[in-house]
DNA sequence: TAAATATTTGAACATTTATTAAATTGTTAA
DNA sequence: TTAACAATTTAATAAATGTTCAAATATTTA
């Protein structure tokens, strides 16, 4: 229960729920193109912030190809909220 | 977007969860019972705040029957969380 | 090696949320 | 009509979050 809370936590939160969303339609996706879908309010840093929180709580997962990091969401089931 | 962020916010805190949790099985239930079974650091007037934020944000629905007040799950489709 | 690009990190600050106690409202029963 | 009970409200404080900026860390390219 005390890991639901944090998953839900991780997530409640419009910006994130719109990543989930971009990423749910075009995965992996890195941080900069991510941001660009998102909206012209979009700051890099606070993109990074909310990615970290996700991949912390599992929600996403990371891989760099050079200098670029690209996210994926980790479990599709998660999904089923929308 | 916003508003599922909002609902989601709603709910993500251990004992809110542990709340839809009891009255998935067995709704309605007034405040003091749920207190209860939520457990001995279960203060009324918390309760209270909790489930006043669930039903603003459509989680739970109310009926006052007496001196008592009685929840609901609103929509039972939001216990596919769990 | 130095410059450019992509992302992360950390600090500061404002905002929101959680918790507790005390006061208040509404309802029933003596 | 007073006492007791159930729940809400208010206010105070503590804790967690969101946002922004500046600085730091790779990684690639010139």
């Amino acid at each position: 229960m005390e890991h639901a809370a944090k998953v839900l936590k991780a997530i409640a939160h419009p910006v994130k729920l719109e990543i989930l969303k971009i990423l749910a339609a075009a995965e992996p996706m890195d941080v900069t193109t991510l941001c660009g879908h998102v909206g012209m309010d979009c700051q890099i840093s606070m993109m990074s912030h909310h990615l970290a929180k996700m991949k912390d709580n599992g929600v996403l997962t990371s891989q760099k190809h050079g200098k670029q990091v690209f996210y994926s969401i980790a479990n599709r089931n998660l999904l089923n909220i929308f």
